[in-house]
DNA sequence: AGTGACGCCTGGGAGC
DNA sequence: TGCTCCCAGGCGTCAC
């Protein structure tokens, strides 16, 4: 599940992968995946052939390439989608979508995503980011993240610490895995209320978060299987260093209580039922 | 405006 | 063995 380390880890090999290079030719095979572009697959090709790419950013868990046209090739992997910069003649993968072949032909740009919850678009560049991603929050490794206006903001907010931590407009790059790590290094319970934690307590949680996510991204991200591989195709190792997210019943590693599962917003939530508990209704 | 529910997708695994 | 069901879960949209 690509979360900020994975697409951070997807970026750092785009930058040295595509930047620089001119687009030769576009081939989308699955509109769906190009579904965000309205305009349609064709537009989407037209717009992208013939351009230079300048280099790779990231805002949150969504990527885009500037064009020397003033446009961005901007992508979220969604669930499952992977960039993938390969030798033009490596053989096809069973959920490739889009083929973006340059003109010094001897690598492309490979959009392949199984569950499709992922795409890509052409949309306008931006200074700092598209418009498209105006309401994208930085994320917690951004030099730019204001840490006191992040307090102010969730401490307003009326609802759970985990949810708050997913809201991408409040923080973004922090999913389902990381949010889960972040609450275990805080022991705070992902239901606790926003609205009623210290300034020092979302202080130390924001810090918690910078620590896993930075952690990560030098691990390569958290790989479970192939669905999650950098742009050259390599796992991420940072699966060793969870300490809650898919570990239920293992013993919890700052107090050897099991680790428990619960159902969240129709997914898992994992933590330690004694450094964590749950708050008072 | 903030909050939360819903639908979109496929493959792997459990259970019968 | 083969079928059904459940699970993984980010994000845009929409209702309240």
């Amino acid at each position: 599940m690509p979360e900020l380390p994975e697409v951070e880890t997807v970026r750092r090999g785009l930058q040295r992968g595509v930047a620089g290079r001119t687009v030769a030719a576009v081939t989308v095979g699955h509109p769906r995946s190009v579904r965000r572009h309205t305009a349609g697959a064709d537009d989407f090709a037209g717009r992208l052939a013939g351009r230079t790419v300048l280099s790779a950013q990231r805002r949150g868990k969504y990527l885009w390439l500037p064009l020397d046209s003033g446009d961005a090739l901007t992508g979220h992997l969604g669930m499952s989608g992977q960039l993938l910069v390969v030798p033009a003649d490596s053989p096809l993968q069973k959920h490739l979508h889009v083929r973006v072949r340059f003109s010094d032909g001897d690598r492309e740009l490979r959009f392949v995503d199984q569950r499709t919850f992922g795409g890509l678009l052409v949309v306008p560049d931006g200074d700092p980011v598209p418009p498209l991603l105006a309401h994208i929050a930085r994320d917690p490794l951004d030099p730019e993240f204001d840490d006191e206006l992040f307090v102010e903001r969730l401490r307003r907010r009326r609802t759970g610490l985990k949810r708050a931590l997913l809201d991408q407009t409040l923080v973004s790059g922090i999913g389902n895995i990381y949010a889960d790590e972040t609450l275990w290094r805080a022991q705070l319970h992902g239901e606790r209320p926003t609205d009623r934690l210290s300034r020092p307590a979302v202080r130390r949680l924001l810090g918690h978060a910078r620590d896993v996510l930075r952690e990560a991204v030098v691990a390569g991200g958290t790989s479970f299987d192939a669905l999650y591989v950098s742009a050259e195709g390599v796992s991420g190792l940072f699966a060793h260093s969870l300490n809650t997210y898919g570990r239920e019943g293992e013993p919890c590693a700052r107090c050897g209580a099991p680790v428990r599962r619960e159902s969240f917003m129709n997914r898992s939530s994992f933590s330690c039922p004694r450094c964590q508990p749950r708050p008072a209704r």
